[in-house]
DNA sequence: ATGAAAGCGCTAACAA
DNA sequence: TTGTTAGCGCTTTCAT
């Protein structure tokens, strides 16, 4: 009954009579090991209690066997980067996809936030150490510097969305236009006939896409001008956005919200006025988040698949990590819309 | 130009024309060592762009320096339990205080979803490898095995939470019963006479700790029976409740919900309703989530310092990892009532 | 199919 | 103050 140390492959060994060796090639799962062999070790395995040291096998395989989750962008202006990141429930669907695609394989994310160029920094040093074998990128801005250096750094990365300037690194996205040009097209096809849209943020592609894609679709359908106000993919930017609207634009029957968050704001505005949604106003959001449903009343939307767009950003990362030579890739995937009452 | 290798302390040491000894220790900030050196060190650590090897110096320390962040639960019939987890703004919350707090010891949390009795198993193995150095356990039930597991196999541990049966671990947690007492008082001097409960789910202790606390304070003011509704932590369990509560006890002038996810949904079934707030109905929340503002008409709650909580668990585990003898301890934070529009 | 042995890169005694 | 050296626990040739 001594345990005074955790118990070694050289433990097992002495135990089932076998080398350090034939040890490590049953734990490991390698083949051409005699069947009583493998019986014995599995035995002794549980018998002392095994549990293989990883930081021992990292350091011979060079593999850490984790990926680090980094939220990237700036605390700018406004405090507390952290919360408003986990705050958004966006975050918290890519979150979900990852977790889920990784738990069958064993491994877990690393959190990691990094809202300043010395985080940043310190991020990119921590990888290099071998902290996780590779970095699944989400950045809150566009011109966000991160991905840039994990390609300097040699550090296997994967990007949520395309990157503001092109930089050879793979990157899983939405056709943002085609979502858009979606939700112009449903809002005309409800009669809507003057419509307007609130935007995100415009130094993100993302914003760019939706705008560009909704202000396309509905100059084809003979509506020359699009009002827009620029929001900031939180509720209170769409409140203020929607207020706004309707002060300057009384006659807009149809506003499309770049995301759900806003899309919600500009609901509460709407009822405070007394506005009745869809009859007086239609909205559609963007993104088909878990507040969607939670919206009153529940909010038209343009579903982006954000947990099977994470789930793959993940596989993709771990195909670079299989093979370091591999060229980046890109992943499109597309939108579509989900009726409820909204619009 | 050959980097076809990543440099190691012996590269260093070459250049520098030192031993490795003296790099480890400049690297690791250790004192004595002679400024000169330290000084050609520090180039020669510039020169060769070294970063240390992670596994190599865990396998000699003995620690990963990271600890995980895992949340604990069943998939109880419903599916997607990790969805559901990082929908909610709850754990969005215990995430930023943790990654906050550990983010100037330049640590970040491996993030681990246990909801099956096989992931826990599996969870606790990965920590006696040594993935971690130890967990922060956030349950979303009563009776969550995971932390006698963790106890069990010396893997260092803080709980979110007093666990429902009583085990030798640190926890921290909030002062439930005083927190329902401040909201039953302070619906009862805005003058409500009838006052209901919206519970958690009940096998919560958290639950029960605001139920009574809520009965007990009604109680003391006179009013002999509190109708209570049980709920399950999310909106649509709040709107059921408010439902009922409206049509078997359509007296009831002040609601307190045991969480503000439920608040909300209660709030969405009294608008429905035509029931105005807070002048027919008076509502108050419990935690002070970032929703408790975009709730419609904001929400008066009862504050939970989610973050803070998170903070000092994580300031726990990392006192238990450096001392492993410690006793548990148990730190009890104070709520407090945040007025807003909704009561 | 199995074992012996050589490291992986680092820290920490211990010597000097 | 600095260097020498002995491992930390594991995987993986290379013999056998």
């Amino acid at each position: 009954m001594k345990d005074r140390r955790t118990p070694t492959l050289e433990d097992v060994a002495r135990v089932a009579g076998v080398s350090r060796a034939t040890v490590s090639r049953v734990v490991n799962g390698v083949r051409n090991v005699d069947v009583e062999l493998q019986e014995a070790v599995r035995r002794a395995v549980a018998e002392t209690g095994y549990a293989p040291n990883r930081a021992a096998r990292s350091l011979v395989t060079r593999r850490a066997g984790s990926i680090a989750l980094v939220v990237s962008g700036a605390g700018d202006g406004d405090r507390d980067f952290t919360s408003s990141v986990f705050a958004d429930p966006f975050f918290g669907r890519v979150a979900a996809g990852v977790v889920e695609f990784l738990r069958p394989l064993g491994m877990h994310p690393l959190l990691m936030l990094a809202d300043s160029d010395d985080v940043r920094a310190e991020v990119v040093a921590q990888l290099r150490q071998g902290a996780a074998d590779g970095a699944l990128l989400v950045s809150t801005h566009g011109e966000d510097p991160l991905p840039e250096m994990c390609v300097r750094a040699d550090v296997p990365a994967v990007l949520f969305a395309r990157p503001a300037t092109p930089i050879p690194i793979s990157y899983v996205d939405l056709a943002h236009a085609e979502g858009a040009r979606l939700a112009a097209e449903y809002l005309l096809s409800r009669g809507c006939r003057r419509l307007a849209t609130i935007t995100g943020p415009l130094d993100v592609p993302a914003s760019q896409d939706r705008l560009s894609g909704f202000r396309d679709a509905v100059a084809r359908h003979g509506q020359p001008y699009v009002p827009i106000v620029e929001g900031n993919f939180r509720q209170d930017g769409g409140e203020a956005a929607m207020e706004r609207l309707l002060a300057e634009h009384p006659k807009v029957d149809g506003v499309f919200a770049a995301n759900d968050l806003m899309a919600q704001g500009a609901l509460r505005v709407l009822r405070r006025h007394g506005r009745e949604v869809p009859t007086d106003m239609a909205v559609v959001g963007f993104d088909d988040g878990p507040q969607a449903l939670a919206c009153d009343p529940p909010l038209t939307t343009v579903r982006q698949p954000v947990e099977d767009m994470a789930a793959e950003m993940a596989r993709l990362l771990l195909k670079h990590i299989e093979e370091p030579g591999h060229d980046p890739v890109s992943v499109i995937f597309d939108p579509k819309v989900v009726t409820r009452t909204s619009a």
